[in-house]
DNA sequence: CTCCTAAAATGACCATGGTCAATTACAATT
DNA sequence: AATTGTAATTGACCATGGTCATTTTAGGAG
Protein backbone atom coordinates (compact mmCIF):
# COMPACT_ATOMS: atom_id res chain seq x y z
CA UNK A 1 0.00 0.00 0.00
CA UNK A 2 1.59 2.95 -0.74
CA UNK A 3 0.85 6.25 0.87
CA UNK A 4 0.88 9.15 -1.00
CA UNK A 5 3.24 12.37 -0.39
CA UNK A 6 1.36 15.37 1.64
CA UNK A 7 0.91 18.32 -0.20
CA UNK A 8 3.51 21.27 0.66
CA UNK A 9 0.25 22.72 1.42
CA UNK A 10 -0.41 20.26 4.22
CA UNK A 11 2.73 20.12 5.50
CA UNK A 12 2.95 24.30 6.11
CA UNK A 13 0.02 23.83 8.12
CA UNK A 14 1.08 21.48 10.19
CA UNK A 15 3.82 23.69 10.92
CA UNK A 16 1.61 26.48 11.72
CA UNK A 17 -0.19 24.94 13.93
CA UNK A 18 2.93 23.65 15.90
CA UNK A 19 4.06 27.17 16.32
CA UNK A 20 1.54 28.61 17.07
CA UNK A 21 1.30 25.75 20.09
CA UNK A 22 5.03 26.29 20.90
CA UNK A 23 4.38 29.82 20.96
CA UNK A 24 1.05 29.94 23.98
CA UNK A 25 2.62 27.05 25.71
CA UNK A 26 5.66 29.91 26.05
CA UNK A 27 3.03 32.29 27.62
CA UNK A 28 0.74 30.32 29.15
CA UNK A 29 2.15 27.44 30.03
CA UNK A 30 1.44 23.22 28.91
CA UNK A 31 -1.79 23.81 31.18
CA UNK A 32 -3.15 26.95 29.30
CA UNK A 33 -2.78 25.58 26.01
CA UNK A 34 -6.52 25.67 24.25
CA UNK A 35 -7.07 23.99 20.80
CA UNK A 36 -9.18 27.33 19.78
CA UNK A 37 -6.14 29.69 20.71
CA UNK A 38 -4.15 27.29 18.37
CA UNK A 39 -6.03 27.34 15.40
CA UNK A 40 -7.00 30.84 15.95
CA UNK A 41 -3.43 31.54 16.14
CA UNK A 42 -2.61 29.42 13.32
CA UNK A 43 -5.06 31.20 11.05
CA UNK A 44 -6.89 27.90 10.24
CA UNK A 45 -10.25 26.12 11.15
CA UNK A 46 -10.83 23.93 14.07
CA UNK A 47 -11.33 20.78 12.36
CA UNK A 48 -7.79 21.31 10.34
CA UNK A 49 -5.95 20.74 13.56
CA UNK A 50 -7.99 17.72 14.50
CA UNK A 51 -7.14 16.11 11.01
CA UNK A 52 -3.47 16.73 11.79
CA UNK A 53 -3.14 15.61 15.21
CA UNK A 54 -5.50 12.81 16.54
CA UNK A 55 -6.34 14.76 19.20
CA UNK A 56 -5.04 17.51 21.98
CA UNK A 57 -2.75 15.19 23.48
CA UNK A 58 -1.06 13.58 20.95
CA UNK A 59 0.10 18.05 19.79
CA UNK A 60 1.00 18.02 23.87
CA UNK A 61 3.19 15.24 23.75
CA UNK A 62 5.01 16.66 20.11
CA UNK A 63 6.23 19.51 21.91
CA UNK A 64 7.13 17.90 24.95
CA UNK A 65 8.83 15.02 23.25
CA UNK A 66 10.86 17.42 20.96
CA UNK A 67 12.17 19.42 24.10
CA UNK A 68 13.08 16.19 25.63
CA UNK A 69 14.87 15.27 22.88
CA UNK A 70 16.68 18.32 22.65
CA UNK A 71 17.68 18.47 26.75
CA UNK A 72 18.66 14.59 26.52
CA UNK A 73 21.09 15.24 23.68
CA UNK A 74 22.97 18.05 25.66
CA UNK A 75 22.83 15.51 28.59
CA UNK A 76 24.69 12.97 25.95
CA UNK A 77 27.25 15.72 25.07
CA UNK A 78 28.05 15.91 28.77
CA UNK A 79 30.39 13.90 30.79
CA UNK A 80 29.45 10.67 32.14
CA UNK A 81 28.84 9.97 35.34
CA UNK A 82 31.63 9.14 37.97
CA UNK A 83 29.82 8.10 40.70
CA UNK A 84 26.48 6.84 41.00
CA UNK A 85 25.20 10.41 42.55
CA UNK A 86 26.13 11.67 38.99
CA UNK A 87 23.64 9.89 37.64
CA UNK A 88 20.26 12.31 39.69
CA UNK A 89 22.66 14.82 38.77
CA UNK A 90 23.16 14.39 34.91
CA UNK A 91 19.40 13.40 34.64
CA UNK A 92 18.40 16.50 36.71
CA UNK A 93 17.70 18.40 33.47
CA UNK A 94 15.19 16.07 31.78
CA UNK A 95 13.78 15.10 35.30
CA UNK A 96 12.99 18.93 35.86
CA UNK A 97 11.70 18.81 32.83
CA UNK A 98 9.13 16.17 33.60
CA UNK A 99 8.06 17.61 36.78
CA UNK A 100 7.36 21.06 35.65
CA UNK A 101 3.59 20.70 35.60
CA UNK A 102 1.50 18.24 36.30
CA UNK A 103 -0.25 18.09 32.86
CA UNK A 104 3.44 17.23 31.56
CA UNK A 105 4.02 14.52 34.15
CA UNK A 106 0.98 12.86 33.23
CA UNK A 107 1.57 13.22 29.44
CA UNK A 108 4.59 12.03 29.78
CA UNK A 109 3.81 8.83 31.80
CA UNK A 110 1.13 8.50 29.18
CA UNK A 111 2.86 8.24 26.50
CA UNK A 112 5.98 6.67 27.95
CA UNK A 113 5.34 3.12 26.80
CA UNK A 114 9.06 2.97 28.42
CA UNK A 115 11.18 1.83 25.43
CA UNK A 116 9.27 1.78 22.80
CA UNK A 117 11.14 0.12 19.64
CA UNK A 118 8.75 1.13 16.35
CA UNK A 119 6.54 4.04 17.54
CA UNK A 120 6.53 7.81 15.94
CA UNK A 121 5.86 8.70 19.66
CA UNK A 122 9.17 11.48 20.87
CA UNK A 123 8.55 10.40 23.74
CA UNK A 124 8.56 6.97 23.96
CA UNK A 125 11.33 7.05 21.49
CA UNK A 126 12.88 9.41 23.81
CA UNK A 127 12.20 6.52 26.59
CA UNK A 128 14.48 4.38 24.44
CA UNK A 129 16.95 7.01 23.65
CA UNK A 130 17.79 7.49 27.51
CA UNK A 131 17.88 3.18 28.03
CA UNK A 132 20.54 3.72 25.44
CA UNK A 133 22.59 6.39 26.85
CA UNK A 134 22.08 4.86 30.30
CA UNK A 135 23.29 1.42 29.03
CA UNK A 136 26.32 3.56 27.89
CA UNK A 137 27.18 4.50 31.22
CA UNK A 138 26.25 2.05 33.39
CA UNK A 139 28.58 -0.36 31.41
CA UNK A 140 31.40 1.82 31.52
CA UNK A 141 31.30 1.57 35.25
CA UNK A 142 29.78 -2.10 35.77
CA UNK A 143 32.07 -4.53 37.81
CA UNK A 144 33.52 -1.53 39.38
CA UNK A 145 31.08 0.82 41.28
CA UNK A 146 28.29 -0.60 39.40
CA UNK A 147 27.50 -4.19 39.79
CA UNK A 148 27.50 -7.03 37.03
CA UNK A 149 25.94 -9.20 38.23
CA UNK A 150 22.33 -7.62 36.75
CA UNK A 151 22.13 -6.89 32.73
CA UNK A 152 22.61 -3.15 32.24
CA UNK A 153 19.15 -3.23 30.17
CA UNK A 154 17.38 -4.08 33.25
CA UNK A 155 19.57 -1.57 35.44
CA UNK A 156 18.84 1.37 32.87
CA UNK A 157 15.57 0.48 32.91
CA UNK A 158 15.10 -0.11 36.20
CA UNK A 159 16.35 3.83 36.74
CA UNK A 160 13.74 5.24 34.93
CA UNK A 161 11.15 3.66 36.98
CA UNK A 162 12.79 5.14 40.03
CA UNK A 163 13.00 8.69 38.46
CA UNK A 164 9.22 8.30 37.14
CA UNK A 165 8.46 7.29 41.22
CA UNK A 166 10.68 10.35 42.55
CA UNK A 167 9.39 12.90 40.04
CA UNK A 168 5.88 11.39 40.98
CA UNK A 169 6.68 12.40 44.43
CA UNK A 170 7.19 15.64 43.79
CA UNK A 171 3.56 16.30 43.18
CA UNK A 172 2.74 14.95 46.61
CA UNK A 173 2.14 17.54 49.03
CA UNK A 174 3.20 15.47 51.33
CA UNK A 175 6.47 14.37 50.05
CA UNK A 176 7.46 17.85 48.41
CA UNK A 177 10.48 18.19 50.77
CA UNK A 178 13.58 18.24 49.20
CA UNK A 179 14.63 17.89 44.89
CA UNK A 180 14.03 15.25 43.08
CA UNK A 181 17.35 14.32 42.96
CA UNK A 182 17.59 13.91 46.63
CA UNK A 183 14.30 11.32 46.26
CA UNK A 184 16.19 9.29 43.52
CA UNK A 185 19.54 8.99 45.12
CA UNK A 186 19.12 6.74 47.42
CA UNK A 187 17.28 3.87 45.64
CA UNK A 188 20.08 4.35 43.08
CA UNK A 189 22.51 3.59 45.56
CA UNK A 190 20.55 0.40 46.03
CA UNK A 191 19.77 -0.49 42.58
CA UNK A 192 23.26 0.19 40.61
CA UNK A 193 26.22 -0.42 43.65
CA UNK A 194 27.87 -3.52 43.38
CA UNK A 195 27.22 -5.58 46.55
CA UNK A 196 30.47 -5.67 48.76
CA UNK B 1 -12.81 26.13 62.96
CA UNK B 2 -15.97 23.83 63.95
CA UNK B 3 -17.43 21.86 60.87
CA UNK B 4 -20.50 20.81 61.44
CA UNK B 5 -22.07 17.43 60.73
CA UNK B 6 -23.42 16.85 57.45
CA UNK B 7 -27.44 16.14 57.30
CA UNK B 8 -28.77 12.98 56.96
CA UNK B 9 -30.07 13.93 53.62
CA UNK B 10 -26.54 14.71 52.77
CA UNK B 11 -25.39 11.16 53.36
CA UNK B 12 -28.13 9.57 52.21
CA UNK B 13 -27.45 11.74 48.56
CA UNK B 14 -23.70 10.87 48.36
CA UNK B 15 -24.63 7.83 48.93
CA UNK B 16 -27.63 7.59 45.98
CA UNK B 17 -24.54 8.80 43.69
CA UNK B 18 -21.85 6.53 44.70
CA UNK B 19 -24.40 3.39 44.33
CA UNK B 20 -25.61 4.51 40.89
CA UNK B 21 -21.98 5.25 39.90
CA UNK B 22 -21.11 1.77 40.92
CA UNK B 23 -23.73 0.27 39.01
CA UNK B 24 -22.98 1.91 35.78
CA UNK B 25 -19.66 1.22 36.34
CA UNK B 26 -20.79 -2.44 36.57
CA UNK B 27 -22.55 -2.14 33.59
CA UNK B 28 -20.19 0.17 31.19
CA UNK B 29 -17.28 -0.15 32.94
CA UNK B 30 -15.27 3.24 34.29
CA UNK B 31 -14.78 4.37 30.28
CA UNK B 32 -18.55 4.54 30.15
CA UNK B 33 -18.73 6.24 33.30
CA UNK B 34 -20.46 9.93 32.31
CA UNK B 35 -21.81 12.52 35.40
CA UNK B 36 -25.10 12.59 33.35
CA UNK B 37 -25.86 9.21 34.08
CA UNK B 38 -25.00 8.96 37.45
CA UNK B 39 -26.92 11.82 38.10
CA UNK B 40 -30.01 10.98 36.38
CA UNK B 41 -29.78 7.55 37.85
CA UNK B 42 -29.27 9.03 41.32
CA UNK B 43 -32.24 11.27 40.77
CA UNK B 44 -30.29 14.33 41.32
CA UNK B 45 -29.41 17.39 39.62
CA UNK B 46 -25.93 18.13 38.26
CA UNK B 47 -24.68 20.75 40.41
CA UNK B 48 -25.23 18.59 43.31
CA UNK B 49 -22.79 16.14 41.84
CA UNK B 50 -20.16 18.59 42.13
CA UNK B 51 -21.11 20.02 45.46
CA UNK B 52 -20.52 16.20 46.42
CA UNK B 53 -17.07 15.49 44.52
CA UNK B 54 -14.58 17.94 43.23
CA UNK B 55 -14.67 16.79 39.80
CA UNK B 56 -15.75 13.21 37.83
CA UNK B 57 -12.16 12.05 38.80
CA UNK B 58 -12.29 12.28 42.65
CA UNK B 59 -15.66 9.63 42.18
CA UNK B 60 -13.71 7.37 40.25
CA UNK B 61 -10.69 7.70 42.71
CA UNK B 62 -13.30 6.92 45.21
CA UNK B 63 -14.54 3.87 44.20
CA UNK B 64 -11.24 2.57 42.60
CA UNK B 65 -9.79 3.20 45.49
CA UNK B 66 -12.68 1.11 47.73
CA UNK B 67 -12.31 -1.53 45.39
CA UNK B 68 -8.21 -1.46 45.98
CA UNK B 69 -8.73 -1.69 49.42
CA UNK B 70 -10.94 -4.47 49.61
CA UNK B 71 -8.44 -6.61 46.91
CA UNK B 72 -5.83 -5.70 49.26
CA UNK B 73 -7.39 -7.11 52.54
CA UNK B 74 -8.10 -10.49 50.62
CA UNK B 75 -4.02 -10.13 49.60
CA UNK B 76 -3.36 -9.39 52.94
CA UNK B 77 -5.43 -12.52 54.32
CA UNK B 78 -3.36 -15.00 52.80
CA UNK B 79 -0.21 -16.42 52.82
CA UNK B 80 3.29 -14.37 53.49
CA UNK B 81 5.28 -15.25 49.91
CA UNK B 82 7.31 -17.44 50.16
CA UNK B 83 10.31 -16.75 47.60
CA UNK B 84 11.02 -13.91 45.20
CA UNK B 85 8.13 -14.90 42.43
CA UNK B 86 5.36 -15.51 45.04
CA UNK B 87 5.33 -11.27 45.62
CA UNK B 88 4.27 -10.90 41.80
CA UNK B 89 2.25 -13.61 42.45
CA UNK B 90 0.50 -12.28 45.61
CA UNK B 91 0.04 -8.88 44.10
CA UNK B 92 -1.43 -9.80 40.76
CA UNK B 93 -4.52 -9.67 41.99
CA UNK B 94 -4.28 -5.82 42.89
CA UNK B 95 -2.00 -5.33 39.72
CA UNK B 96 -4.19 -7.00 37.15
CA UNK B 97 -6.87 -4.48 38.48
CA UNK B 98 -5.18 -1.84 38.44
CA UNK B 99 -4.15 -2.62 34.56
CA UNK B 100 -7.54 -3.14 33.52
CA UNK B 101 -8.21 -0.25 31.59
CA UNK B 102 -6.32 2.45 30.83
CA UNK B 103 -8.15 4.89 32.82
CA UNK B 104 -8.32 3.15 35.76
CA UNK B 105 -3.95 3.33 34.95
CA UNK B 106 -4.66 6.68 34.86
CA UNK B 107 -6.42 7.63 37.77
CA UNK B 108 -4.18 5.60 40.07
CA UNK B 109 -1.12 7.06 39.04
CA UNK B 110 -2.32 10.36 38.90
CA UNK B 111 -3.74 9.46 42.84
CA UNK B 112 -1.21 7.25 44.10
CA UNK B 113 0.57 9.92 46.05
CA UNK B 114 1.52 11.45 43.08
CA UNK B 115 -1.75 13.65 43.78
CA UNK B 116 -2.00 13.09 47.54
CA UNK B 117 -3.48 16.11 48.03
CA UNK B 118 -6.32 15.06 50.05
CA UNK B 119 -5.50 13.10 53.25
CA UNK B 120 -8.54 10.65 52.94
CA UNK B 121 -7.67 10.13 49.30
CA UNK B 122 -7.85 5.96 49.39
CA UNK B 123 -6.09 5.27 46.29
CA UNK B 124 -2.34 7.06 48.34
CA UNK B 125 -4.02 5.17 51.66
CA UNK B 126 -4.27 1.88 49.74
CA UNK B 127 -0.67 2.09 48.50
CA UNK B 128 0.10 3.69 51.97
CA UNK B 129 -1.27 0.16 53.18
CA UNK B 130 0.69 -1.77 49.98
CA UNK B 131 4.14 -0.44 51.48
CA UNK B 132 2.92 -1.76 54.93
CA UNK B 133 2.00 -5.05 54.00
CA UNK B 134 5.20 -5.16 51.99
CA UNK B 135 7.53 -4.14 54.77
CA UNK B 136 5.98 -6.91 57.19
CA UNK B 137 6.87 -9.89 54.26
CA UNK B 138 10.06 -8.33 53.66
CA UNK B 139 11.48 -8.43 57.14
CA UNK B 140 10.36 -11.86 57.09
CA UNK B 141 12.45 -12.55 54.63
CA UNK B 142 14.94 -10.36 55.21
CA UNK B 143 18.86 -11.83 55.72
CA UNK B 144 17.46 -15.09 54.40
CA UNK B 145 16.59 -15.15 50.65
CA UNK B 146 16.27 -10.74 50.80
CA UNK B 147 19.29 -8.50 50.75
CA UNK B 148 19.22 -7.19 54.53
CA UNK B 149 22.02 -4.12 53.78
CA UNK B 150 18.96 -2.31 52.28
CA UNK B 151 15.99 -0.73 54.59
CA UNK B 152 12.25 -2.82 54.15
CA UNK B 153 11.06 0.31 53.71
CA UNK B 154 13.11 1.50 50.78
CA UNK B 155 12.58 -2.27 49.44
CA UNK B 156 8.89 -1.91 49.81
CA UNK B 157 8.52 1.01 47.66
CA UNK B 158 10.60 0.09 44.94
CA UNK B 159 8.78 -3.06 44.16
CA UNK B 160 5.77 -0.23 43.81
CA UNK B 161 7.98 1.52 41.63
CA UNK B 162 8.65 -1.33 39.52
CA UNK B 163 5.21 -2.45 39.97
CA UNK B 164 3.89 0.54 38.42
CA UNK B 165 6.79 0.36 35.31
CA UNK B 166 5.25 -3.44 34.83
CA UNK B 167 1.81 -2.17 34.26
CA UNK B 168 2.69 0.56 32.09
CA UNK B 169 4.36 -1.48 29.55
CA UNK B 170 0.78 -3.10 29.27
CA UNK B 171 -0.41 -0.57 27.68
CA UNK B 172 2.76 -0.49 25.19
CA UNK B 173 1.20 -1.98 21.86
CA UNK B 174 4.61 -2.86 21.38
CA UNK B 175 5.69 -5.08 25.08
CA UNK B 176 1.90 -6.55 25.25
CA UNK B 177 3.24 -9.84 25.25
CA UNK B 178 3.12 -11.74 28.65
CA UNK B 179 1.28 -11.13 32.17
CA UNK B 180 2.61 -8.16 34.02
CA UNK B 181 4.10 -10.79 36.43
CA UNK B 182 6.49 -12.04 33.70
CA UNK B 183 7.56 -8.17 33.49
CA UNK B 184 7.82 -7.50 36.90
CA UNK B 185 9.84 -10.97 38.52
CA UNK B 186 13.27 -9.74 36.41
CA UNK B 187 13.03 -6.08 38.37
CA UNK B 188 12.12 -8.08 41.51
CA UNK B 189 14.75 -10.80 41.35
CA UNK B 190 17.35 -7.89 40.99
CA UNK B 191 15.93 -5.96 43.30
CA UNK B 192 15.21 -7.85 46.63
CA UNK B 193 17.25 -10.59 46.17
CA UNK B 194 20.41 -10.94 48.83
CA UNK B 195 23.53 -10.90 46.99
CA UNK B 196 25.33 -14.19 47.11
C1' DC C 1 -46.30 25.93 65.63
C1' DT C 2 -43.77 29.63 63.23
C1' DC C 3 -39.68 31.92 62.05
C1' DC C 4 -35.21 32.05 60.48
C1' DT C 5 -30.54 30.82 58.95
C1' DA C 6 -27.41 27.94 56.95
C1' DA C 7 -27.08 23.65 54.46
C1' DA C 8 -28.46 21.35 50.49
C1' DA C 9 -30.06 20.96 46.04
C1' DT C 10 -31.25 22.86 41.56
C1' DG C 11 -30.80 23.46 36.47
C1' DA C 12 -29.84 26.86 33.09
C1' DC C 13 -25.65 28.02 31.42
C1' DC C 14 -20.75 27.92 30.07
C1' DA C 15 -16.04 26.04 28.38
C1' DT C 16 -13.74 23.32 25.56
C1' DG C 17 -12.40 19.10 23.23
C1' DG C 18 -13.86 16.67 19.36
C1' DT C 19 -16.92 15.24 14.83
C1' DC C 20 -18.21 15.15 10.09
C1' DA C 21 -20.81 16.31 5.85
C1' DA C 22 -19.87 19.79 2.79
C1' DT C 23 -16.65 22.71 0.31
C1' DT C 24 -12.31 24.24 -1.76
C1' DA C 25 -7.71 23.70 -3.65
C1' DC C 26 -4.27 20.87 -5.75
C1' DA C 27 -2.09 18.13 -9.29
C1' DA C 28 -2.29 14.51 -12.57
C1' DT C 29 -4.47 13.20 -17.03
C1' DT C 30 -6.61 14.07 -21.30
C1' DA D 1 -7.06 24.52 -20.93
C1' DA D 2 -10.53 21.63 -19.24
C1' DT D 3 -11.62 17.62 -16.48
C1' DT D 4 -11.48 14.93 -12.59
C1' DG D 5 -10.23 12.33 -8.42
C1' DT D 6 -8.53 13.09 -4.15
C1' DA D 7 -6.13 15.67 -0.55
C1' DA D 8 -6.95 19.37 2.43
C1' DT D 9 -9.72 22.41 4.80
C1' DT D 10 -13.85 24.29 6.75
C1' DG D 11 -17.13 25.60 10.52
C1' DA D 12 -21.56 24.50 12.28
C1' DC D 13 -22.56 21.25 15.45
C1' DC D 14 -22.21 17.92 19.26
C1' DA D 15 -20.72 15.72 23.89
C1' DT D 16 -19.68 16.23 28.27
C1' DG D 17 -17.40 18.07 32.31
C1' DG D 18 -17.97 21.83 35.24
C1' DT D 19 -20.06 26.63 37.37
C1' DC D 20 -22.98 29.48 40.12
C1' DA D 21 -26.93 32.51 41.21
C1' DT D 22 -31.20 31.02 42.78
C1' DT D 23 -34.49 28.15 45.22
C1' DT D 24 -35.80 24.67 48.48
C1' DT D 25 -35.43 22.27 52.76
C1' DA D 26 -33.74 20.82 57.29
C1' DG D 27 -33.85 21.59 61.93
C1' DG D 28 -32.89 24.63 65.89
C1' DA D 29 -34.58 28.89 68.67
C1' DG D 30 -38.30 31.43 70.43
Amino acid sequence: MQTRAPQKRRVATRQKLIDAARQIVAKNGFAGLRVEDVVEQAGVAKGTFFSHFEDKDRLMALLIGTQMEQILSQIAAGPAPADINDFSVRFAPLMNFMAQDRIVFDIVVRFSGAAAIETTDLISLNFGHQVDLLIIWIKELQGDIIRDDVDAVLLAEGFQAFAIQAIALKFCALHNAGTIQDRLTPYLKAWLSRPS
